[in-house]
DNA sequence: TGAGTAATTCACATATTCATATTATGTATT
DNA sequence: AATACATAATATGAATATGTGAATTACTCA
């Protein structure tokens, strides 16, 4: 089979990558793969923990839906401004999120759609009723 | 179209639910369903927030492949066993991963397949090389 | 220019997370 | 039973994250 992917980052797929496939382990990892590994994991674990908020979940969940003002972000989510902004602070340091400004009101809208590919899954179990 | 999911939990998908619907909201989002979608949202990133740590991502990525003893883990890692213990205990309460004593060593599988669902999606956002 | 609005930033208090060290528990061996 | 080993549980302090209110910036309009 293909081995050219084999040490691309420590990680092999364990199935064809077109049915979104599984990140399994290689049973005889190397030292060198770790290392991608570790690197990867801290890349991952900075995104996981700038979504894994309550608050940022539901503005990224807002603005999946089309771009917001602060504002409209605030009485969303019944929350502080202050506390809105810090919040989409710590988003845009992450790149998830891009502000246009218009006139006085700032709008907010998703840079990408990374958060949307983690969202499907986090909808998928946390929301879908089963 | 159809009107009986629009209250399921204050999210309605966008696209048919076969090709992995993204969770977009109704525009005339009522308090009762921002409620649900509050809730839901904590439920959401208390998962997260188990799983967005460097080394408990680790943990889940290797479990993946197939259930490890602690020292394995601990050796997979380079990490002191008392961490690995405890990051284990933290994955243990929420859920995620399930022990099973087999003499002095215990060895720890994933629960289920939650965490592998988010996986796939990070390990395609931050391990695959595009 | 001055007032008003939208958003950000700052400073503080509190809460949570994390790593380390220590102690405890359960299991196998003798 | 006594010991050694693997793992778990607890305690402590340092670091980080969070919400709040006050001050500040950026913009609009009269």
């Amino acid at each position: 089979m293909d081995t050219s992917v084999s040490h691309q980052d420590g990680l092999t797929p364990s199935e064809p990558a077109s049915t979104s496939s599984l990140p399994v382990f290689d049973k005889d990892i190397c030292a060198e793969d770790m290392d991608k590994m570790a690197a990867n994991a801290m890349r991952a674990s900075n995104f996981l923990k700038a979504i894994s908020h309550e608050g940022r979940l539901m503005i990224l969940c807002h603005l999946a839906s089309g771009e917001k003002s602060v504002t409209e972000l605030e009485e969303l989510l019944s929350a502080r401004q202050a506390a809105v902004s810090q919040q989409l602070s710590r988003l845009r340091l992450e790149g998830l999120v891009t502000p246009r400004r218009d006139g006085k009101t700032i709008y907010y809208s998703l840079t990408d759609d990374r958060p949307k590919q983690i969202m499907e899954v986090v909808y998928d179990l946390f929301c879908r009723q089963k």
